[in-house]
DNA sequence: TTGTCTGTTATATATGCAGTATAACAGACG
DNA sequence: CGTCTGTTATACTGCATATATAACAGACAA
């Protein structure tokens, strides 16, 4: 998987790394029980500092995304909760405000869902 | 139309306004051509400095849901340009991705969005 | 004209976050 | 023992957030 994070971004580098894990993950590209490279082996590829990409597996830890193992690091997980679905509704919601401004309407903006869903699939 | 913002939200206070004034405008609570409250009032009424508001009608002004006008203050546009559709989309795949983490279909998923964008009116 | 509203601009300051740089520790393992 | 893993702690720089003032120019009503 590559990984590559844009400095030019307002978003910081953590959250990039987190956003493109997950992408990875949801394309397939992880096995469950996987390992993703250490902290420190990550940071020296990327060139930033190793807190920075602990940070990133902290988030994905929290949100159920990865298991962090001693030995193995850190490890996709095989079971992932679906609790946060109140916080998908309310970015939905967000970015259908920002459709229904710009005239868009609801069977355009479900085209474009379904677009964009089939893309994440690789 | 109520604004209120959440000092306990991690997203800035800028921000949770204009999101808040996105889904307004969405939702027909404010026609073309009527004026927002002037920032010192606004801010008044929130209890927050002025230049927070400020910011956060000069991000709308930015993405064209707004225009500024010396004499009548912050008004709503009444043609919105529809060119952001990158970034809508860039966002709706994190949020696809997220979801098919989770074990969400396509079908599922556009059953959500649809839902979601039915609510913001009203 | 004067007073008051509007947005705009310019500073200054306090606070917290992002990111980096070290250092050190404990567990696992060959 | 040496080396890998994650974890924790500390300190520092830079930037964003948010506030607090102050002042300016245009619009407009009394």
């Amino acid at each position: 998987m590559i990984i590559s994070i844009d400095t030019l971004n307002t978003s910081p580098i953590y959250e990039q790394l987190r956003d493109q894990i997950v992408l990875g993950i949801a394309a397939g590209q992880f096995e469950a029980g996987e390992s993703l490279p250490s902290v420190r082996r990550l940071a020296a590829d990327l060139g930033v500092n190793f807190h920075t990409v602990n940070k990133s597996y902290r988030m994905l830890c929290d949100e159920g995304y990865i298991v962090m193992d001693r030995r193995k690091g850190a490890v996709i997980a095989g079971e992932m909760p679906r609790n946060e679905e109140l916080d998908l509704s309310r970015k939905l919601r967000l970015l259908a405000a920002e459709a229904i401004c710009r005239g868009i309407g609801e069977d355009e903006f479900l085209k474009i869902c379904g677009k964009n869903f089939r893309e994440v699939l690789t």
